[in-house]
DNA sequence: AAATGTTTTTAGACTTACCTAAATTTATTT
DNA sequence: AAATAAATTTAGGTAAGTCTAAAAACATTT
């Protein structure tokens, strides 16, 4: 069994070593995880000695199988935790993430899989991202930041990227949620700023926010 | 805010103090949360400069107000999630503990709250052990041990006193739950067993057993 | 290629929550 | 009341996870 901390370190590799499971710098680990660079080292160390990361001095960090595995299932019951806070106790979905870091790190498979079914089976949590099944596999979602979408198209919004509270209650009062249609107006060459269509209404968005929000066409 | 593990030695003083709030000896404590003597003292000293305990050396500890409070809010969140674990989740009243007790740390006012009003405002867990309120008051209850009962009566279940899975399991397999009725037909006075009959069938139950049964006449 | 700057690791220290063993206090016998 | 036993505390130590400061390795510039 792993500690909080433990577990801690493998989802912040997990997150930042992306799809391509590259590896990841001490340094950025670091950062991700508000620490020092020697703590991060020293945790390393343990999780190397428990067959959990890759880790060659100076050349980085990378998950093994049985890391990505742990890392995986500490993600499912992040988002399915998101979903019943959101879905069954009426949580916005800008205030549910600091609680379900805590909820994610409760030790009981059965918990897991019986939440997982009162919920119905949920494939993608409150900010749209997709939530691994027990065998942790990802259900495949196509979706694209919104800034890249071409002038004149609409996109179905399916997520975001960024959890930032400040950003999803901006979202909210530009009346921009899951389930949303959004038309693209016009690009502002100059800053890359937008101007959009949402519920027949035009808004400007920075490209900043137009990053940040995942459609599908 | 406080660390787990002083929360654990909150709950234990809580517990074991019972209604008159009495000191309880470091030695007990240290049997209720399987550790040693010393480390209780050790712990006792930093709850004391937190100002949650009122401690004499050799003399024994006891809550106070602030410590008493917190204590009651953990046993609050534990017995909210056995209620959301056996109602919601479809676990078995034998299997929550555990579960129950790692949940009971999390930190989120509002999750509790929330989860308050989603179960209905509950009076009672699982075992038929009260649930305080937001504000500390515990529903009173004037339940009695059913070694107790007088030859010839009967009683409703209303709770039990041990929260041992085998002897949950146990009373599962004489049909004994909340809400069942049991009338004393004998006592044994060598002893203190009793005979009884629980759906209309006589069965015999261990004293050990029938102090554990909870019961309201 | 040497010099400088950045990243990472090592060394040594701190805090929390535990431990063992010894000393002290309190309780119980004789 | 002295002797013995039991409970409690003190002293000193350990592991986890963090820190700062210094050393080492790597990267980049001159």
């Amino acid at each position: 069994m792993n500690t909080l901390a433990e577990e801690n370190y493998l989802k912040a590799i997990f997150k930042l070593s992306g799809k391509q499971k590259a590896a990841v710098s001490t340094n950025t680990i670091a950062e991700e995880l508000v620490t020092k660079a020697s703590s991060v080292t020293d945790m390393i160390k343990k999780l190397t000695d428990k067959n959990l990361v890759n880790y060659q001095k100076y050349k980085g960090t990378s998950l093994t199988k049985k890391g990505h595995e742990i890392a995986v299932q500490i993600v499912r019951k992040h988002r399915l935790w998101e979903v019943f806070l959101v879905k069954k106790l009426n949580f916005q979905w800008c205030e549910v993430h600091d609680v379900a870091e805590q909820l994610e790190h409760i030790k009981s498979p059965k918990l897991v899989e019986h939440l997982d079914a009162f919920l119905g089976f949920p494939q993608y949590d409150p900010h749209g991202d997709p939530i691994p099944s027990k065998n942790g596999e990802f259900p495949k979602s196509f979706s694209m930041p919104l800034i890249d979408l071409v002038i004149g198209n609409k996109g179905l919004v399916v997520g975001v990227s960024l959890e930032n509270p400040a950003f999803l209650q901006y979202l909210d009062k530009l009346e921009i949620h899951l389930g949303s249609t959004i038309r693209v107006i016009e690009k502002v060459q100059f800053d890359q700023s937008l101007e959009i269509k949402i519920n027949g209404k035009a808004t400007h968005i920075s490209s900043e926010v137009a990053k940040n929000i995942l459609i599908k066409q």
